[in-house]
DNA sequence: AGCTATTTATAAAA
DNA sequence: TTTTTATAAATAGCT
């Protein structure tokens, strides 16, 4: 069917094998279409070229899905029978899973434990009291951290109210300074003289120390 | 590609429609068989007359159901029925519970608490006492059974000891009424006397009222 | 189901 | 890839 004739085995030409792949894939499917409608036949067909690339066909009053049901019902092959076992077989099992965790979580909040025997409510409490030490470990962490903060925010109050007072102080010193001097101004614009400066001190206390 | 060219479009004439069908059928398996040794092609075919019976053609180094997961990969189409998602619904679902109460547990057995804060610390804290609790009550009456199995033993221990003393006691008597029985007995033979029987006494005493 | 004239598919080449 | 073209293969109509 060409310049040649050709063996039916694989051609080992990787560009020719592709090239005829294209050819004859187009030519199958043109050959499905052309059955269907020249026999009202129903169609399902699904190549993949070896580099994994995939083509389909499927006669166009039906769907691959509704081919694949009447195929199970024709052929009895249950295609999605070990796929439904696999997953069954996986629910069962997380579900046991599921089951043991949620007998566990009772036991350890203490409910249903009234058929267990001594030593398992032994290992039970055990547990308990691992986790209760495990929880209140962090607890006290916390309230330590929390602890350490309150009392950082009590030394930075106690140290902002001793700058203030010490501010309030040297307020009153400087007003009582500036008032001696309106005085001695007074007295020395009585007598002609003329005042002298006064300055106002530094009033921050030097409190580096205790920062 | 006959005796005469045809157009596309339905046969008309059943017999001749059927016989296009089986011929045609034929020459695309055939196609199929051949793309799939020459291009190292996947094949999967399904052929429905439109009397109903079915023909396929699947690659063999593979199988329908292979192609169809390859298919599914690919395409992103869901093939399979309602019941498989289903099932795989259930397997997600309880898989998220699993890990919700896989957690918990953790909690509850005081590991991966790092990240919590106060508030979950306190919940897990309280949970922890609730089955503390729990547990212990439910030790503490498996103790006063036990102590109260251990009274009832003890009592009957002091029975049976009691039983045994009046045993012994009456063991004696009765041996020394034996030595009596022989001394008179000889007394008696010595005034060729016959000796008179003597009777064991009942020598269990009536303890019912302790039971 | 065979046969065969004719159509169709396609191998090789471009 | 697609087109060309010589040739192989498929098949329509007939038996």
């Amino acid at each position: 069917m060409g310049r040649g004739k050709i063996e039916i085995k694989r051609i080992e030409n990787s560009s020719n094998r592709q090239v005829t792949y294209s050819k004859r894939r187009n030519g199958i499917i043109k050959k499905a279409k052309e059955i269907t409608v020249l026999c009202d036949a129903q169609v399902s067909l699904v190549i993949f070229a070896s580099s994994g690339k995939m083509h389909e066909y499927c006669s166009p009053s039906t769907s691959l899905v509704e081919l694949l049901d009447k195929y199970h019902k024709q052929s009895g092959k249950r295609l999605w029978d070990a796929k439904h076992e696999n997953l069954s077989n996986e629910i069962d099992r997380v579900k046991k899973e599921n089951d043991s965790m949620q007998i566990e979580l009772s036991h350890l909040k203490g409910k249903d434990i009234t058929s267990l025997h001594h030593k398992e409510l032994m290992a039970i409490e055990e547990a308990l009291e691992t986790g209760l030490t495990g929880v209140r470990n962090k607890q006290m962490e916390y309230h330590r951290m929390m602890e350490k903060n309150g009392k950082m925010l009590e030394d930075e109050t106690k140290r902002l109210s001793f700058i203030l007072q010490q501010q309030e102080l040297a307020l009153e010193e400087n007003a009582r300074d500036m008032e001696n001097a309106y005085h001695q101004q007074r007295a020395r614009e009585y007598n002609s003289q003329m005042p002298f400066a006064f300055r106002v001190q530094p009033i921050q206390p030097n409190l580096q120390e205790r920062i």
